[in-house]
RNA sequence: GGCGGCGUAGCUCAACAGGUUAGAGCAUGUGGCUCAUAUCCACAGGGUUGGGGGUUCGAGUCCCUCCGCCGCCA
């Protein structure tokens, strides 16, 4: 029986930069690919880019730039932070691919061919944001879009369609039989949505109004709907249709995702497959969001954070450990800086790595740095080792349930037991007192139970695994983080006391985590936030009436006109209003100062004075210019001067 | 409106199909150790398990109802 296991993140979609939701679900499915390649499977692990839809284009020509250009660009931002960020894809996809055109027109063809899609037309109302038609309900009371707030523009137009409906009962009974989709609420979200009829799926966009898609094989006028296009790359990924291995890895499809797009992937995806003769897939895990301070994510809010920023802030290994360890996987989760820290210190720093520390500075400083030989093992010692293989066997049982959570603290149960168990045989007394064969008997135990945690925690701890694993000697051809490693480490020696073997050499690796000093990275935070802020206050708000009123604007007759030498523009005013002022406006290419004699304007009263070619200019005149020129307000009808205009 | 989820110590979460004084970790307090990244170990305080009612010998766990938060669908 073949051991493969082939894992996909969602294709993300270029219209924004990766930010901390795209990350975990990449860590997540870079973990899974890690773990499994260490259990002997072959494993492909496929991340890539959704390129094409109206709201790429846009984005383009926003930008100034060809839709083309604008995907690229953002493509290898993603590319660029995967690789920081450690993720070891087996292959990155990009929807403007060749080989993904082919294989979109491949299967576009084949369900025309078998009468699966259907010519019709539809009006209604268009939301490019949502890029689809919205129903009368999607709207609010304004007749905007509802997630975009903004107005849906009436189109009418002729379109291919896909008729889900047909496959409803199919797909309700598959899915109630089986467990492709976990966390369960979320097969139970999908039944409940299976109960009424399936809209039919329109595929196509009609070129005249969008090209950047890909051409329907069988219709040259129109394009691919975006969401028809994505959910294909699952098979472009693996080779489908020519490369033969790929029913190999599609018969151990593991397809993760956010809960937002769960629609997609649960109905219009296995129906897609469905008509196509393609084997469901295997699983779908479904997972939720990072909320910040209980809002999800978004960009209009503002409080995105960025992945890079985090692992250069705190470390790649620190930041996917704290994603990892902090969300239920399904749940959402709450992204909170000081529980990132404290996860980072209290986890990291104290139990594991210094547990690490204080067992390989004490091996250097009284062995050597050499594995001592074992000497016998005392109940204790026994109870130790039991201790750490029952932590080490639920988190092998908890991880690939996805409950990384539980992995994590049951392995952590372990980890502390080793700080016990140091505690309790106290070696640093036994050598006070010449025993060192107790002393290294001890200290072995605790050296292989470190090894097995940096192995079994390589999936989440790539880096530091590495470098500890390198420094206990035990795999002497470690390379480093690329592919090769899965040929050198292997999880059959989680259970393995004698690895270390007895006089291997140590080398120290210093501290893996630093602890984080917590208080200064909260203010650099506020600090950042604080600016952030300021930044949103700039942009155009609301006043209140009472700032309103704190204007003091008053009719004021015009008593006298004059041009202000050596200014083409200024005239120099003698107002009432009613006590007489001086105003010096910036009018003179539109009036005359003779028209402007006892006319009535409205004016500025409480404006700063201000000095103006050597006038003092006691307030302003209100005026409108557009195009055309300029106009001075003047009151519909005469008032007093000094009459209040509010 | 329909379906579903959540609400347990200051914080993050446990508690398999109802069963002894509701558990961990973090944080807090006290003591100890000194190999160690001011780390580690021990002990302690802290909860009327959102409110109310019911079933049961026994309920955080089942039922009803109310409150609050959330998701999907309409």
């Amino acid at each position: 029986m073949d051991k493969r296991f082939y894992i996909t993140t969602p294709i993300y979609y270029v219209n924004s930069l990766p930010h901390l939701g795209h990350a975990y679900t990449t860590i997540v499915a870079d973990a899974l690919a890690r773990f499994y390649r260490l259990q002997g499977y072959e494993v492909f692990f496929l991340t890539g880019t959704d390129e094409h839809g109206d709201k790429i284009a846009k984005a383009a020509e926003a930008q100034g730039k060809t839709p083309k250009q604008f995907v690229d660009e953002i493509a290898n931002t993603f590319k660029e932070t995967w690789d920081k960020l450690g993720i070891n894809y087996s292959y990155f996809i990009r929807t403007t691919s060749d080989k993904h055109k082919r294989v979109v027109q491949h299967v576009l063809q084949t369900l025309f061919d078998k009468g699966e899609f259907y010519l019709d037309e539809y009006e209604g109302n268009y939301c490019f944001g949502c890029e689809r038609f919205l129903t009368p309900k999607e709207l609010d009371e304004k007749g905007l879009c509802k997630d975009h707030k903004a107005p849906p523009v009436y189109l009418k137009e002729k379109n291919y369609f896909f008729n889900l409906e047909k496959y409803r009962g199919w797909l309700k009974d598959y899915l109630s039989k089986t467990e492709v989709i976990y966390p369960s609420f979320y097969r139970e979200e999908v039944l409940n949505l299976l109960e009424e009829p399936l809209p039919p799926l329109c595929i196509s966009r009609p070129k005249i109004r969008l090209s950047w898609g890909i051409e329907l094989p069988f219709d040259k006028d129109y394009v691919t709907y975006v969401w028809f296009d994505a959910l294909l790359n699952y098979l472009t990924g693996i080779g489908y249709p020519d490369d033969p291995s790929w029913q190999d890895y599609w018969a151990n499809s593991h397809h993760l995702i956010a809960k937002d797009i769960l629609r997609p992937h649960a109905v219009y995806f296995p129906i897609m497959l469905k008509a196509l003769g393609i084997p469901m897939y295997k699983k779908l895990f479904v997972h939720g969001y990072w909320l910040m301070g209980s809002l999800k994510m978004s960009k209009s809010l503002g409080n995105i954070v960025s992945p890079l920023e985090l692992s250069q802030t705190f470390g790649v290994d620190q930041v996917r450990y704290y994603l990892l360890r902090d969300m239920a996987f399904g749940y959402d989760a709450e992204f909170s800086l000081p529980n990132l820290i404290n996860r980072i210190n209290a986890d990291l720093a104290n139990d594991y790595g210094n547990l690490v520390n204080r067992t390989l500075s004490f091996l250097e400083r009284n062995f050597g740095g050499t594995i001592p030989p074992w000497g016998e093992l005392t109940p204790e010692d026994r109870e130790f080792r039991e201790k750490v293989e029952r932590g080490i066997i639920r988190y092998l049982e908890e991880f690939p349930r996805l409950n990384f959570h539980t992995a994590l603290e049951e392995l952590w149960q372990a980890i502390r037991f080793a700080n016990v168990y140091i505690d309790r045989e106290a070696p640093w007394t036994r050598v006070k007192e010449g025993n060192y064969q107790r002393a290294g008997t001890v200290l072995r135990n605790i050296i292989s139970a470190i090894k097995s945690f940096a192995l079994a925690l390589y999936p989440v701890l790539p880096n530091s695994s590495l470098t500890l694993l390198s420094a206990l000697s035990v795999f002497p051809n470690t390379p480093s983080v690329i592919p090769s490693e899965a040929s050198t480490l292997s999880f059959k020696d989680l259970f393995n006391w004698e690895l270390p073997a007895s006089g291997t050499k140590i080398k120290r690796c210093g501290p893996l985590f630093p602890r984080v000093d917590e208080e200064k990275i909260l203010k650099e935070e506020q600090k950042v936030e604080v600016k952030k802020e300021a930044e949103v206050k700039e942009e155009p708000q609301y006043i209140t009436i009472e700032e309103f009123r704190r204007i003091d604007l008053r009719v004021a007759k015009v008593l006298f006109a004059e041009k202000v030498a050596g200014a083409d523009r200024l005239l120099r005013l003698e107002v009432s209003c009613p006590e007489k002022r001086q105003i010096v406006a910036g009018i003179a290419e539109y009036y005359e100062p003779q028209e402007l004699i006892g006319k009535e304007i409205i004016i500025v009263a409480n404006l700063k004075p201000a000095k103006i070619k050597g006038l003092v200019s006691e307030g302003m005149l209100l005026a409108a210019k557009d195009a055309d020129g300029l106009a001075i307000i003047i009151p519909e009808k005469e008032k007093e001067p000094g009459a209040k205009v509010g």
